[in-house]
DNA sequence: ACGATTAACATTATGATATTACGCCACAGT
DNA sequence: ACTGTGGCGTAATATCATAATGTTAATCGT
C-alpha cells in the first residue's frame, strides 16, 4: 500500500494485489466517516467497494446491477442516494463526460481533482496536479471569475494502450 | 465585432449588439462550411443561431422546443444531428456537466478550449489558454499519457454576479 | 427503558437526455 | 433519366437521474 494520503491515483503497473487496494479504500472510507460521525451504511459500503472494484468508471446501473445480482432488493434511488453520499464525503468521483463514479485516490481531502480517461481500456487516474490547478486559477481570475469547482477530464491513450 | 480569430468568448459588458454578434457567428459558419465543402443546411443554421441567441449554454431538448415552436417538424435525432454535425465542425462546444451546447468562440480552429460557468446567472465563457493547455498536456505526459482531448469546465460566479 | 425525532431506505413512477432503425426525398455526378 | 449519397422525418427505445411517498431503523433526551 502506498501514502494514505494518495492511494492508486496514477495508472497501475501491471500486477498490484487488488484484493489489498480495495480493502484499503475501504478502510480508509471507515476512518473517514468515523471522524466526521456520519454513518457508512452497509449499501453505500457495497456501492464503494463495487466502485473500487475496477479501477475503471463504472454507472450508476452497472452498480445497480451488481447489488441486484447479489439479492439486494435496489432501484436507481438506492444507488444515486449512496452516490450522493459517497460525493460529498468525496469519496468517489463523478466523471461528467461518461457518466460514471470512480473512487477518489485522496478520500476526505478537498478539491475536484483531474482525470485522465483511456478510450481503449477504459482505465482512469486521477491527478492532483497544482500547476493544472494554479493554471484554472489564474485564467479564470484574469476573467474576474471566482472558481468554486472544476471539472478537468482528459481523454486519449493510457502508457500501456498507447504501445499496442 | 472582434477579430474574426476569437469573439465573444469572454463575459460580456452590459450591454453589446447582440444581432451582430449572433449574425456575426452565422457568417463565419458560412465560411467556414464553405471552405470545407460541407453543408450548412436550414435545419443546421437554425440550431447554431438558436445557441448562439443566448450566451449561455443550451440543452438539446430546449433547442428542440424552440425548432417546433416554428412549425418545423421536429423530433429529437433532428437536433441531435444538426449538433453532432456542428460539433464536428467546431462550431459549438458540449459541456458535459451541464448537458448543454454553446456556440465556439473560435470557429474552424482546433483545440477543446476551456469554460467558465456562472452558476448564478448560467452564462458561459470560454476560455482558450495556452498555460492551462499546457499545463493539462505536462500532467497527462508525467503519467506517460497521450491526451486526445479535454473537457476543463469551470463552474463558479462570474464577475458581474460576484458583486451581487 | 420509553417515546420523539430524524436519517436511511424501499418502492413506484416519472422526468430528462440520447440513440437506433427505417424509409423517403432532394440533389450531385454521370 | 439513372443512381448513389446525404440529409431529414418519424416512431420507438435506450440510458441516466430524480420526485414523491411511506416504512424501517438508529439516535437522543428524559
Amino acid at each position: 500500500m502506498n501514502s494514505p494520503q494518495e492511494r492508486n491515483g496514477g495508472f497501475l503497473p501491471d500486477r498490484h494485489d487488488h484484493g489489498d487496494c480495495v480493502e484499503a479504500a475501504l478502510e480508509e472510507a471507515i476512518a473517514v466517516c468515523g471522524d466526521r460521525g456520519v454513518r457508512l451504511t452497509p449499501v453505500r459500503r457495497r456501492v464503494l467497494q463495487i466502485i473500487w472494484q475496477g479501477h475503471r468508471p463504472l454507472g450508476a446501473y452497472a452498480i445497480l446491477e451488481v447489488l441486484s445480482g447479489e439479492g439486494h432488493s435496489s432501484a436507481p434511488p438506492t444507488v444515486y442516494r449512496a452516490l450522493e453520499f459517497l460525493l460529498t464525503q468525496g469519496l468517489v468521483h463523478r466523471l461528467s463526460s461518461l457518466n460514471a463514479f470512480v473512487g477518489c485516490s485522496r478520500p476526505g481531502h478537498p478539491g475536484a481533482g483531474q482525470f485522465l480517461l483511456c478510450t481503449a481500456c477504459g482505465t482512469a487516474a486521477e491527478l492532483n496536479d497544482p500547476d493544472i490547478e494554479r493554471a484554472i486559477e489564474h485564467g479564470a481570475a484574469a476573467e474576474g471569475f471566482v472558481c468554486r469547482d472544476h471539472t478537468v477530464e482528459i481523454s486519449g491513450l493510457c502508457p500501456r494502450c498507447r504501445e499496442a
